[in-house]
DNA sequence: GAAGTCAGAATTGTATACAATTATATTCAT
DNA sequence: ATGAATATAATTGTATACAATTCTGACTTC
């Protein structure tokens, strides 16, 4: 389908976006802005406040003079980002629990349902961003956009955390776990679904660190307790 | 103090949102590029930059083909804020609580000398920057990036929402309250840490939501209810 | 053959020109 | 005077030109 008329930043910014949540851009992946002009037919300024955009939310990493690349977290940020959102999604689901309405429960089912068709599809890209879209579906009912809006970045930095410590085999999560959640807080009980969704956290962190390969790529961190000063 | 040097960007956005925090840029008021970049003496693309970060820490707001202004938070965005606010610094109390040195009791404290002094001499800019500062060395003690980057826009939010609603005369915050909590956090006391800042959250939201005027300047809010379709 | 050097290409950073839009002032009719 | 219509100025949005920096690869030296 060719576009005749041009896109909008925040269509680039949504395009680029969603290629990180669905693992279609992978960490390390050089982002040259010629490239993307091409790809969007849009000229620099558009792109490179896009990727000052990218780069603030922290899935895009902006190395002066040395262009963007997509950002590849390190392990000592995967604890980090995992902590925040076993903080943040404490509260979400409290409130959620809370303000649940029918309505709300039904959108939630489907999602669940959608992500269940896709891992049985094999299509891994749609089940990791609807798995993504379950967990901000959930700060949408708990009605915060603060919060809703920090929990987006983590649920992005997430996804390349998966891209680049879990193998492509791995399941990342219990599957039953969305359903068992979406139970309890349709059922406004609120200490269940804050611990489920502790559970489902701490054992999404856990596959993560434990697919972890001892050596890293990374030679910084690697050489990191040297102590040369730079 | 002349500047032979051009600014860096990056400087250029602290001097700006550390006006926001002292209050020295209050709501509403428009921020022309070409001013600024008279002000600071650098080109339009680096000050387009800076606002550009400003609009995505909600402290300005970007309005198409009109320009920017500093932010002005409605009451429902205050409730929010401060919501976001009570479950972060519950979390971030708690770890600080675990993690207080003694040399990161003394930095508060230091900070919290130099505010009472800031009170004493009515130097009200410099008393909310360094409250604000207080909250922000409490994340940094946590050691969690995401909260305290987030918590970050959230105190510079919480000092325009305080600029908007509370008359200059009033106290915003019983000045003991940081006194008591480094102590508690001293102390290795996360649950009294945890009940000290969850009070103090609350009565500075009670202050301003006290002080809120019924009416408001903001017409779009004032005409709410009239169910017009734009 | 490995490491160092340097010219040329490619890429990023900044300023500016021009287009599009909005704001302000002026004119004119009532 | 008031209000509409219009011209003019000011401001913002986008593309592009040019400068600064980094990357690449051929060439040299040991």
């Amino acid at each position: 389908m060719a576009r005749a008329n041009k896109p909008t930043e925040s269509w680039i910014y949504d395009q680029i976006f969603g290629a990180i949540l669905e693992q279609r851009l992978l960490p390390d992946t050089k982002l040259t802005e010629k490239d993307l002009c091409d790809v969007f037919g849009v000229s620099r300024t558009i792109i490179r406040k896009v990727l000052l955009r990218l780069s603030l939310d922290k899935v895009v990493e902006l190395r002066p003079n040395r262009g963007a690349v997509i950002s590849s977290p390190k392990s000592d940020e995967v604890r980090e980002i995992f902590e925040a959102r076993q903080l943040l999604e404490d509260g979400i689901v409290t409130q959620a629990a809370k303000k649940c309405t029918p309505a709300a429960a039904a959108a939630l089912r489907q999602i669940a349902q959608r992500e269940h068709d896709a891992i049985r599809a094999g299509n891994r890209s749609s089940a990791i961003r609807l798995s993504g879209d379950f967990h901000l579906r959930l700060a949408e009912i708990a009605g915060n956009r603060p919060l809703r809006e920090l929990l987006r970045q983590l649920v992005a930095q997430t996804s390349l955390a998966i891209a680049r410590y879990v193998p492509s085999g791995h399941a990342m999560c219990d599957e039953e776990d969305h359903d068992r959640l979406i139970d309890a807080i349709a059922a406004r009980d609120g200490a269940t679904s804050r611990t489920i969704m502790q559970r489902h956290l701490a054992e999404c962190e856990r596959r993560l660190m434990m697919d972890t390969p001892a050596g890293s790529s990374d030679l910084h961190s690697v050489f990191a307790d040297l102590g040369v000063a730079h």
